[in-house]
DNA sequence: CTCAATTTGGTACTTTAGTATGACCCTAAG
DNA sequence: CTTAGGGTCATACTAAAGTACCAAATTGAG
């Protein structure tokens, strides 16, 4: 909100400034003047083309955003949350114990919690749940 | 291409219809030509947006559609492709199965060729594979 | 310190996944 | 007609995944 204050600011401000060579144009000479509306018709198309750009990057962002509120909100740890990227990441859980440094049983037992916290039968299933919910990326 | 051609057209037309417009106001009156430019910034502004919107859109698509190519090229075949979804989908062996009105064992078939095909060799990494070569969506 | 949650790990078990192999039917291409 | 490829299904097997239960060390908040 603080952006579309701060742009309608500067565009109020650009226009006014605009205003004021186009005065000293309008006494100067003819050409001047269509000079000056091309001008303003390239930059504002511009400045559109700017704006739109930044709002691109904003949603394209949220998207691929983790909702850490919903992690915390289900319950899943630190630990636990490590292991749903590795298992998204397409691993069996002997490699996720060798990537972490512990047994295949405490992976085993992390997935358990896993499955119990996203409500899910299997590990598939909980990488669906996980995507839906936004707590890991696509 | 051809969008880009139309558009440039579009705007051409419209620069020399407000030159045009602009040599009447000149005339005309003072504040007139003000108002014009500040006509012309509104609607070059929105046309930079309206280009940008489609960009956006355009982009987005791409990232969301399915290579079709690849699976081909992977020689994946229907069947074996209505399985892949469902398995991204989180379902289990059997439930592909009720979902295709098929045996479990022709699903498991479909699987060990789809891993075969992915170069997986768990259906989480082929899940991971299959996104990764924008077969299935994210 | 105490308590609760986290992290770790094990055993024993059931279920699901995946492999290998063979077989049958169907269809489109040669 | 013959052949190749796709789709179906089964059996027997191995491997991985998941469950249930227990237990110990660690850590952080009150």
């Amino acid at each position: 909100m603080k952006k579309i204050i701060f742009v309608f600011s500067a565009l109020s401000i650009c226009i006014l400034a605009l205003f004021q060579i186009s005065k000293y144009s309008f006494i100067s000479s003819y050409t001047s003047i269509e000079f000056i509306i091309a001008l303003v018709a390239v930059i504002f198309l511009f400045i559109g083309l700017y704006l739109n750009r930044k709002n691109k990057n904003v949603k394209k962002l949220q998207s691929e955003e983790i909702d850490w509120k919903t992690v915390k909100k289900l319950g899943i740890s630190n630990r636990e949350y490590e292991v749903l990227v590795e298992i998204s990441k397409g691993y069996s859980n002997k490699e996720i114990g060798e990537h972490l440094f512990v047994s295949e049983s405490t992976i085993k037992t992390h997935v358990s919690n896993l499955l119990v916290k996203l409500e899910a039968k299997r590990r598939t299933e909980a990488l669906r749940r996980a995507k839906e919910l936004h707590i890991i990326v696509g």
